[in-house]
RNA sequence: GCCCAUAUAGCUCAGUCGGUAGAGCACUUCCUUGGUAAGGAAGAGGUCACCGGUUCAAAUCCGGUUAUGGGCUCCA
């Protein structure tokens, strides 16, 4: 039957009523035949299913519960007292064994507690995790907006914008430092592309196309495709190798509506994409010298929680299983070598080959995928890639896909999440805002702002005639990293009072003495603020 | 795409039994020039997501569409 939200508070009625009661549960043993029949004689088929999918040496273990009786593997609450605090959360579909083709079922979501307390605690710590939502703080702070007409692609306000552009241009630096070349490729490029690359067979369902002049052309989907027509121009010799080639590539994936979400989910991002083309001989190299680059701009950044998954060939694949094991284990090894933990998934590698993903948690602790990199041993031989060896003969290189970030607008997603909008000073949109208190100061605090303007920083100032504590209230709000106050005195002595965002009074300086120091804060890109340290 | 829910002012939300729309904040104007998280007054602001139906009458009831939120599946 299908549940509504009424329904479940009649649930947790009745679940508090027996959790009064003290009801023992009790565990029984019953042959499987008999089970199976049991639960079909009462309408479970579903039970039933299960029972006889149950390997047959293993026993079978049924909860019982006055006449209640049910399939449970256990360990279960001793009685139904024990269930002191504990909530229904939500309602949600869900596939019959997970699988999209089969009918979907509905599941109740809870949480238990020991006690009341502990119950509560627990849904305000959540309650105060929400407030952390980017979604929500992409208001609050003016960064971006989604509307009807674009579904899943983002319209990035100045703020946002700002960030955005401070993150891309960490990474371009970074890039260059460590060899890489940025190119720029088509926003579409001819169906027949895809087709050769293997990509239109799988996922044209997901591809946006469009067609002019008798051509069928599909916008990208990804950009590995139009990075080996670069490499493919001129000749190729071994000594160009490992070859890096980067692009901030806008994709477009028409992604199931049910799968977007906010920026973490979208049908047009940006990924900080690069793909290496390289030999055997350089893939561990490639990989360990990413793997630590990966690592400095996550701490860059402020993350030190970062989940590893080593992914391997899926059913659906290309490429000889000798070619799957050697990079398998070429990556295995470059994470050993490292002493990182990480999980293994059997099977969820891409079509053409074994990767490593690196996740972030967002505010309530889901997993997103971020960074990757991704050996593949079939797309420069499917596109006609080869360079000239050593000895003379055409080698077809080996690809590496690696992206540090992922999406651009995931990644600053959960960026927003991980500081709730309290942006590290070399990333907040708006880094300094100067008010004066009276407006005998408004000359003062203009020249202030021209001046840390000239010096590169993000200033605004704060003319109104309003009460301090009204504009410090308000900017604290934004989150601005520095107030600036000029009254008389501070004009007097041609000084500024600073207040750092959490409220500390950082005293009077020049303003010479606070250029220095936001500078050098901005410089070392330090994820506390100046005065946040605790 | 599938399941459940939601959609009212720029934002956060009320809106009872179906009878032509309400608050706080923000905004505009005026007063206030006040030293570190909200000074006061007035004003303006809405095709109640969209399309259709029921009704004398729909923000409200019914159907559909779109988007969003939470899950599931998917994710090159």
């Amino acid at each position: 039957r299908r549940f509504t939200p009424e329904d479940l508070q009649v649930i947790e009625a009745k679940m508090t009523e027996l959790a009064a009661q003290d009801f023992p549960v009790v565990r029984t043993v019953m042959p499987r035949a008999e089970a199976v029949s049991f639960f079909r004689n009462m309408g479970e088929a579903y039970k039933a299913e299960i029972i006889e999918s149950i390997p047959s040496n293993e026993a079978l273990s049924l909860y019982k519960q006055g006449d209640f009786i049910d399939l449970c593997r256990g360990p279960h609450v001793p009685n139904t007292g024990k269930l002191k605090a504990f909530k229904l959360t939500k309602l949600a579909g869900a596939y019959w064994r997970g699988d999209s083709k089969n009918e979907m079922l509905q599941r109740i979501y809870g949480t238990a507690w020991t006690n009341e307390k502990a119950l509560k605690d627990y849904l305000h710590r959540l309650e105060e995790a929400e407030k952390r939502d980017h979604r929500r703080i992409a208001k609050q702070l003016d960064l971006f907006h989604t509307q009807e007409e674009a579904p899943g692609m983002v319209f990035w306000h100045a703020n946002g914008w700002l960030i955005y552009q401070e993150v891309e241009n960490y990474i371009r630096a970074l890039l260059r430092e460590h060899g890489y070349q940025e190119i720029r490729t088509p926003q579409m490029v001819d169906r027949s592309l895809w087709e050769k690359s293997g990509h239109w067979d799988k996922f044209k369902e997901l591809m946006f196309t469009t067609e002019s002049e008798k051509h069928d052309y599909a916008i990208k989907p990804m950009n590995c495709p139009c990075h080996v027509q670069i490499f493919n121009q001129g000749l190729k010799s071994y000594r160009d190798l490992p070859l890096r080639l980067a692009e901030f590539g806008s994709c477009h994936r028409n992604e199931p509506s049910g799968t977007l979400h906010g920026l973490m989910r979208l049908r047009n991002f940006v990924q900080d994409d690069a793909h290496i083309f390289c030999t055997e001989e350089q893939i561990q190299d490639e990989v360990s010298t990413f793997i630590d680059l990966l690592f400095k701009v996550y701490a860059d950044f402020g993350f030190k929680d970062i989940l590893i998954k080593l992914s391997t060939r899926p059913q659906n694949r290309v490429g000889a299983d000798e070619v799957w094991d050697k990079a398998e284990h070429a990556l295995e090894l470059a994470l050993n070598s490292k002493n990182l933990p990480w999980e293994l998934q059997p099977g969820e590698g891409a079509f053409y080959g074994p990767k490593i993903e690196f996740s972030l948690k967002d505010c309530i602790g889901r997993i997103w995928q971020c960074g990757t990199i991704q050996v593949d041993f079939s797309m420069p031989g499917r596109l006609g890639s080869y360079y000239i060896a050593e000895d003379g003969s055409k080698r077809v290189p080996v690809m590496l896909h690696r992206a540090i970030l992922g999406s651009l607008e995931r990644f600053i997603g959960i960026l927003i999440e991980e500081h709730g909008g309290a942006f590290p000073l070399w990333l907040a949109p708006v880094q300094v805002v100067v008010m004066n208190i009276t407006d005998n100061q408004a000359e003062y605090v203009r020249q202030c702002v021209e001046t840390l303007g000239k010096q590169g920083i993000r200033v605004k100032s704060d003319l109104r005639n309003e009460k301090i504590s009204f504009k410090i209230r308000e900017h604290t709000l934004q989150r601005v990293p520095y107030l600036l106050v000029a009254g008389d005195r501070e004009v007097e002595h041609n000084t500024v009072a600073v207040r750092a965002r959490n409220g500390e009074d950082l005293g009077t300086m020049s303003l010479q003495s606070f250029i220095d120091r936001s500078q050098a804060e901005i410089a070392s890109r330090g994820c506390v603020a100046l005065g946040e340290a605790k």
